[in-house]
RNA sequence: GGGCGAAUAGCUCAGCGGUUCAGAGCGCCUGCCUUACACGCAGGAUGUCGGGGGUUCGAAUCCCUCUUCGCCCACCA
């Protein structure tokens, strides 16, 4: 290092900022420990005596998959059901929020298959019962993972009540409701068309495979007829040609009519197939002739059934060929076949066309594996008779979408419902309870409630099905489950139904409607009268956000960067009901900032008022019947202002809040909170609040209150920073908590619309000074002098009280009051408020005249024709006839102002010697 | 093939059962470290509210249509 270099500049000393990781665990910590969480019991609600005791108020929570980490959807998710439930809380309800976690078959099951494919094994080498208990362990020491975190969201649920879908208590009901079901012949089993992944090697429902548009072909195959001549098919799968059964057309196609009946003598595989007619083919697509396979796609599959055809599977659960096609295709796998497949039957001159061709393939959700339609035995739920309720529910409005439009989306889902596949050939999971006798004689079925050793029937052997159950089928269950069904427990009798219902539309299928079905149908009522579908995470591309694609954004990360109230600000106020939230991985700043420096502003207003309270500070109650109570008269204009700006905050908030709009209320706040109380009021009551100023006590009454309110308005949104400085309020005990204050309630005699008015006069009067002097580049520190002369009483009352705080404000040493516009023989800077006061600011030298009078020529005529327009309307016949009469009133008195406005400004303009 | 949603300041979005609605935050420009806060204060610029029609006294706001994005559903091989 250079001895002579110049040392840099010290640091400026930084302010103290708030600070928030330190805090936000620590109080967290607190609260859960002294489970405030925890509904609270009848006793302990906090309303008057003489109202009843309000209904508990029960969100349910979606819980995460055991191996989920923590990633935006759930900062998101949980923040909206967080800022639901403290502010019920805060309301006086009993407020329920029970946390847990999902067993997630495949997603647990393929993590942990992952795990010992590093030592090069398969769960076929370790065994299913050592494999489970692989999971199990893994689960053991993960699963509490997701749930830290959540804690690190400030999520308010009830530890107290955690649940786990695989925990010995749920696994009951699910047997419960399986067995119910079967015997209701409400669950069957039967040997259908699935949606196979080959490599999770499980069937999936149809929600799970998840459909996409491809750029595939269509390929024109030539089929020889026996009797000579060909047929063309097409098909988008040719490997799938080894299982043909037989080539149908529909019955009433001219150009196949005279071949129904004719067999094909198939390629590659040489045998005789039939061509048959059926009226599911469609004569308009391709070639209007369909190859038949029927171990290999749904329709195909029912039209051999309608013409007894047997299937042919020619897959192994892996989707390579098996040994009933020709020797040279086996192994092969399908799309391996498919080559192999269309390059022979290009050389044998059978391939007519292979044309470019966009078509929806379905991939697993879980490993995105294209799936193969396959036949094969499996578990299914018949859904018409669950559904039927489920419809009749939201028909008939007791079952509530917000927004609104995905209702159509359940109720579409709900018409065309089909029969859902529960089993899934995996090891981990709810295993399904049905028990098969293996003496040949005796061969029962028996689904039951407990673990059977011998056949009831018989007293022989048993042996378990193997499958287990779809995650989804214990997921439905929770929202009555984790409450203790099917017992009548306390808790059920509580919390059953729910309330509300959080989560993203992309579940809407998997578990909402699903749900409402088994909730309707195990307890006879809907578990939740209300789902609110948030948006999706995406990122500035608006692609979702997710680990895969790297474009995801650690919650965590974040808020070690900028604080959880700052994340939860971020996912509130960013975005309206339900729409998706766009945030740049790449620019975290641009994202979460704000809500940093929200809370940042609200601690320094914190620690502007805590500083100037003192010591012995105790706050005088603002109204009612204490001795110490401030009067309304002890209340200046800014005092009046204010509370009643808070008042209006209020009511606004609360509103938003019921009305589900949670940004509406996080941005009335914040403006109440900066521009309200912050940027103005601060402001003015600063000579009164430093030291022993006259009126001091009655701005230190007011601030706290208003700002005691404010945070408490604001602390379901941003509940750390709120308590922190909340508890350093005034009056409050060691034990209390903001988290069960009462909600503000709104206050008509807060109400003032005169306060309201004059206080907007004296904003604008000393914004128009201040444009004035930043015009004209005068210096910060130097004052001015201003003249006002003004035609308003509310001008001149405003005058009368604040003068001071105005000059203040404003930086002007001397605030005179003139009705000579023109006072002033010196060179001015000139104004007009609204409502015709006219300001008149002398700054000598520094006024050019010329800009001058440009400028308020501009305003002349920028008035003029706004006074041209307005005259206009009042004089169409058609607008006073049929507008409201407040509304011609309100323009009448827009006029009125416009034209004392412009009479201003004229005779500004002929003090000023301006010409015309 | 159906259905839905979105198009408003450079960016992310509010406003949409019609008449102070053209807004917020970020960014940008100018000046300020004014003893709560530079994660700040004050002042300022920016938009034919996607295009075109229509209804109306009046439309970003309702209707129709077009364009561009995005999503969901669907057994057309």
């Amino acid at each position: 290092m250079k001895p002579d270099a110049p040392s840099p500049p010290s640091p400026p000393s930084r302010p103290p900022q708030y600070d928030p990781p330190g805090l936000e665990t620590a109080l967290y910590e607190e609260w859960e420990r002294r489970g405030l969480f925890r509904p609270r019991s009848d006793e302990t609600v906090n309303r008057p005596t003489d109202t009843p005791t309000p209904r508990p108020y029960v969100i349910v929570m979606p819980p995460p998959n055991v191996t989920d980490r923590l990633h935006m959807g759930h900062g998101l998710n949980l923040t909206v059901q967080d800022c639901l439930i403290r502010f019920e809380r805060m309301r006086g309800r009993a407020a329920a929020w029970i946390p847990g976690t999902d067993h997630a078959g495949i997603a647990t099951q393929n993590v942990v298959e992952r795990l010992i494919a590093a030592s090069g094994k398969t769960r076929f080498d370790v065994g299913r019962g050592e494999f489970v208990a692989r999971v199990e362990e893994y689960v053991r020491e993960t699963g509490e993972t997701i749930l830290r975190q959540i804690r690190v969201l400030g999520a308010s649920c009830d530890w107290s009540r955690e649940y786990y879908t695989l925990s010995d208590r749920l696994s009951r009901a699910v047997r419960e409701v399986f067995v119910d079901w079967y015997e209701r012949d409400l669950i069957y089993r039967g040997k259908y068309i699935i949606n196979w992944c080959p490599r999770c090697l499980t069937a999936l429902s149809n929600e799970e495979a998840e459909k996409e548009d491809e750029d595939g072909r269509l390929w024109r195959i030539r089929y020889p007829l026996e009797q000579g001549g060909h047929l063309v098919v097409a098909t988008t799968r040719p490997e799938t040609m080894l299982g043909d059964t037989g080539v149908a057309v529909h019955p009433d196609d001219e150009r196949y009519r005279h071949q129904v009946g004719a067999m094909v003598r198939l390629p590659l595989a040489g045998r005789l197939i039939p061509v048959v007619a059926d009226a599911a083919v469609d004569k308009d697509f391709g070639t209007g002739a369909v190859k038949l396979t029927p171990a290999h796609d749904p329709l195909d599959f029912e039209i051999a059934q309608r013409h007894g055809m047997e299937p042919l599977d020619i897959m192994t659960p892996e989707a390579r060929m098996s040994e009933v096609v020709p020797e040279r295709f086996q192994g092969l796998d399908r799309f391996e076949a498919r080559e192999r497949v269309v390059a022979e039957l290009s050389r044998l001159g059978l391939l007519e066309s292979a044309e470019p061709h966009r078509h929806a393939v379905g991939h697993c959700y879980r490993c995105g594996t294209v799936v193969e339609p396959r036949l094969s035995d499996q578990w299914f739920v018949r859904m018409k008779p669950l559904a039927e309720p489920a419809l009749a529910a939201y028909r008939e409005g007791r079952l509530r979408f917000v927004p609104e439009r995905w209702g159509g989306v359940y109720a579409q889902w709900m018409e065309n419902i089909r029969d859902w596949c529960i089993s899934r050939q995996l090891w981990w999971g709810h295993r399904i309870p049905v028990w098969y006798c293996d003496l040949p004689d005796c061969q029962t079925t028996f689904a039951s409630r407990t673990d059977l050793a011998a056949c009831p029937d018989c007293g022989g052997p048993l042996r378990q099905d193997e499958d287990v159950l779809d995650t989804w089928f214990s997921s439905q269950l929770v929202p009555f489950t984790s409450l203790g069904w099917p017992d009548r427990t306390p808790d059920l009798a509580r919390f059953y139904p729910g309330d509300v219902l959080v989560t993203g539309p992309d579940i809407i299928f998997f578990w909402v409607a699903r749900m409402v079905m088994s909730g309707l149908d195990c307890t006879g009522q809907l578990p939740f009268g209300t789902v609110y579908l948030t948006g999706i995470v995406r990122d500035p591309e608006h692609r979702k956000m997710s680990k895969s694609l790297g474009n995801g954004i650690d919650p965590l990360d974040v808020i070690a960067r900028y604080g959880t109230d700052a994340l939860r600000y971020t996912a509130i106020a960013g975005a309206a009901i339900g729409s998706d939230v766009i945030l740049d991985p790449n620019d975290l700043e641009a994202s979460f900032a704000p809500g940093r420096n929200f809370a940042n502003k609200l601690w320094n207003v914190g620690r502007l008022i805590l500083s100037n309270l003192g010591a012995e500070y105790e706050s005088r109650p603002l109204a009612g019947h204490h001795p110490n109570v401030i009067r309304r008269e002890e209340l200046t204009l800014s005092d009046r202002w204010i509370v009643a700006r808070c008042d209006e905050t209020v009511r606004e908030a609360t509103a938003a809040f019921e009305r589900f709009r949670l940004n509406d209320a996080a941005l009335a706040v914040h403006g109440f909170l900066w521009n309200d109380l912050a940027d103005w009021y601060l402001e003015v009551i600063k000579p009164r609040l430093y030291g022993d100023q006259p009126g001091g006590d009655v701005a230190r009454a007011v601030v706290t209150r208003t700002f005691d309110v404010a945070l408490r308005l604001l602390h379901p949104v941003m509940p750390f920073i709120t308590e922190t400085l909340w508890r350093r309020l005034p009056g409050r005990s060691p034990g209390d908590s903001i988290s069960l204050a009462p909600w503000p309630e709104s206050d008509r005699r807060a109400a003032d619309a005169t306060a309201l008015r004059r206080f907007a006069l004296l904003q604008q009067l000393v914004g128009a000074i201040r444009a004035i002097r930043a015009e004209y580049g005068v210096p910060p520190g130097h004052e001015v002098r201003a003249t006002v002369a003004t035609p308003s009483s509310d001008a001149r009352e405003v005058l009368r009280s604040d003068r001071t705080t105005a000059a203040r404000l404003a930086k002007v040493s001397a605030l005179e009051v003139s009705d000579d516009h023109a006072e002033h023989a010196e060179a001015t800077a000139n104004a007009v408020l609204p409502d015709g006061t006219s300001v008149s600011v002398p700054l000598g030298d520094l006024v050019d005249q010329d800009k001058e009078c440009a400028r308020l020529q501009a305003e002349v005529e920028r008035l003029a024709g706004a006074i041209r327009a307005q005259v206009a309307k009042l004089g169409n016949e058609q607008f006073v006839a049929k507008a409201p009469a407040a509304v011609v009133s309100r323009e009448r008195e827009k006029l009125t102002a416009w034209r004392e406005q412009a009479g201003v400004l004229a005779e500004k303009r002929r003090r000023l010697g301006c010409a015309v």
